[in-house]
DNA sequence: TTGCTCCTCACGTCACGTGAGGTGGC
DNA sequence: TTGCTCCTCACGTCACGTGAGGTGGC
C-alpha cells in the first residue's frame, strides 16, 4: 500500500490531483484509514491513473474520462468519442492557424506603419433585412455626394408619404465588380420593417424594396472620420481580403451608423461608417 | 446614444459581455442614467469594442487587452506581446498536432484489436537517481530468470552487509542496442540514497554504484501480469516509438514496482512493471 | 395593462493551485 | 521535540451564461 505522496510521484501528478480524483470518484484509493483518513493506493492502480492522464492529455474532460473508464461503454461508443475528439482537434488546429495569421498580420502592420493600425478588420455574420432603395449610375466618384443626397432625399420623402418608419440606418451598396472611379453602380437604401414591404407594392411606390439575405462571413471594419477618408478604408479592407486568401462573395456595403449622411443639403463632416464585404474562403 | 441592446447587436456581442466589460472597466458606457442605471453607449465606442473582440479572438486575456488599449504601451511593448502570442500559438498548434496523432493511434489500435488497447504509452520526464548494481551477459533469454535472481540476491546481501537501505525498487537495464534474444547485456540494480554512495567506495564493495541522469522524455508503460508477458509490452513500446517518429536515446529499463521479482528462489507469478525508454524526436 | 428591455445580485462552470489550520508517525 | 507527510475545508482562477427578482417606458 502506497501513501498518496509516493503514488503521486509514481504517476507524476500532484497530490491535489489525486485528492480531486478521489473526490469526483474517478480514482478512489484502494484503502482509506478509518482514523487518520490517510489514503492508501495500491500499485496496480497505476495503469488506471496512466490511462486517466492519457485521456486527459488528448483533450477529454474528466467526466468524459469517467465514461471511458467505467466501461459501460461499447467499443463503438469509444470509437465515436475518439472520432469526435479527432474532429474537434482538427478544428482547433485550424482556428489556431487563423489566429496565428491574424497575429502575424497585426505585427506586419505595426512594422510598416510604426504604430497601431487604424482599421480593425474582423469577420462576422450578418442577419437578413428588408430595405427600401433607389439605384442609379454615378458618372464619377466626385459626384457621389450629390447623387446620394438626391437618392436618400427621395427615399425619406417617400417613406414619409406612405407612412413607413425606418428601423435601421442608411445603407449604400456598390454593385461594381471591380474597384472603379467612374460609372459607379450605386444603390442607396434604408432598413424598414419586413411587415411594411407590402405597402410599397399596393401603392406603386417609386422605391424598390429588397430583401437582403443573411451572410455567414462578412469582413467588416468601422471607420470614423470625414466621408472622403472612406476610400482608404475600403482599399485596406480589399487588401486584407486578398492577403487572407478570401474572395469577394457579394456586394460592398456602407452603413451609416452615425445617422443620415446628409443634413441640410450638405454632407456631414464627421461620420461613423461600417464597411462590409461578404467573403468566402478560397480553397 | 444607444441602449445596451442596440449596441450589443451592432457589436455582435451579448448584453452580459457588455455589462462585464463595464464592470472590469475595459469598456465603460459613455453615459449612465442616474435614476434607472440604464447604460448608454455612443456609436463611436464601436471601434473600441471591435478592437477588444479582435484582440480577444487572437487569444489575449481581457487583462492583456486592457493593457493594449489603455495606451500606456509603447509600440515595442505591443510588438513583444504580439511576438509572444505568436510563439504561444505556434506551440499550441504543435501540441494539438501531437494530441491528434495520439487520438488517431488510439483509434487504430481499437480498430485492429477490436477492443481497448492493453498498454497505455505516455511520455514523462524522470528524475536522476543513484543505484547499486551488478552487470552481466546473459547467454539466452530463457536464462534471464536465473541470472537476475543471482544478481539481485548478491545486491540485497551486499546492501545488508554494509548497512544500506534501498529507497527505491529494483531496476533492470538492457544495454543491447538492438532487440535480441541472445547475449543480453543486463544490469540489475536497486535505488539507494545518494548519501550512501561513498560507503561503497570506502569498503571496496563488489557492487558498482552509478548515478543515472534525469531524462527529459521517457516513453513508458505500466505492465501488469506474469513476467513472461513482458516481452509483448516491450515490443509494443518499441513499435510505438517508431510509429511516432521518435528514436531511442538511452537504455531500456524495467522497474519492478510491485516489489522484488524473486521471492524464495522463484520468480513471482504476477508483477507490476514499468518499462521506460528514453527517447528523442527525429527531426 | 401587457410585453419588452433594462437593472442588480449571485451561483455555476472546470480542474485543480494555494493557503489556513490542524494532526499523525518516525 | 522537530521535520515531514497527511488531512479537511474553502477561496481563487477566467469570462462570462443563466436564472431570480424587480423596475422603467411605450
Amino acid at each position: 500500500m502506497l501513501k498518496i505522496g509516493d503514488f503521486s510521484k509514481l504517476g507524476k501528478v500532484s497530490i491535489r490531483m489525486l485528492r480531486h480524483y478521489d473526490q469526483i470518484g474517478i480514482l478512489k484509493p484502494a484503502h482509506i484509514d478509518y482514523y487518520t483518513g490517510y489514503r492508501g493506493y495500491s500499485i496496480d492502480q497505476l495503469p488506471r491513473l496512466n490511462r486517466i492522464i492519457f485521456l486527459k492529455e488528448i483533450g477529454f474532460s474528466l467526466s468524459e474520462v469517467m465514461k471511458f473508464l467505467d466501461n459501460h461503454l461499447s467499443v463503438d461508443d469509444m470509437k465515436s468519442m475518439l472520432i469526435k475528439r479527432q474532429k474537434d482537434i482538427e478544428n482547433e488546429i485550424i482556428m489556431a492557424q487563423v489566429s496565428l495569421k491574424r497575429v502575424e498580420q497585426r505585427l506586419n502592420s505595426i512594422q510598416s506603419e510604426g504604430e497601431s493600425p487604424k482599421y480593425d478588420i474582423n469577420i462576422k455574420k450578418t442577419e437578413s433585412f428588408a430595405y427600401a432603395c433607389h439605384r442609379t449610375i454615378v458618372p464619377h466618384m466626385y459626384q457621389m455626394d450629390f447623387y446620394c443626397f438626391d437618392m436618400y432625399d427621395k427615399i425619406y420623402k417617400e417613406l414619409n408619404k406612405i407612412n413607413v418608419t425606418p428601423i435601421g440606418p442608411e445603407i449604400t451598396m456598390y454593385y461594381n465588380e471591380e474597384y472603379t472611379e467612374t460609372n459607379l453602380d450605386v444603390e442607396a437604401g434604408i432598413i424598414i420593417p419586413l411587415s411594411s414591404m407590402q405597402k410599397f407594392m399596393t401603392q406603386e411606390s417609386i422605391l424598390k424594396t429588397r430583401l437582403i439575405a443573411e451572410e455567414e462571413n462578412v469582413a467588416f471594419t468601422v471607420y470614423s472620420g470625414p466621408f472622403d477618408g472612406l476610400e482608404r478604408a475600403i482599399i485596406e479592407l480589399l487588401t486584407w481580403i486578398e492577403v487572407n486568401d478570401y474572395s469577394i462573395n457579394g456586394t460592398i456595403r456602407e452603413i451609416h451608423l452615425s445617422g443620415p449622411a446628409h443634413l441640410n443639403d450638405k454632407v456631414v463632416e464627421s461620420a461613423i461608417i461600417e464597411l462590409q464585404i461578404p467573403i468566402s474562403k478560397i480553397k
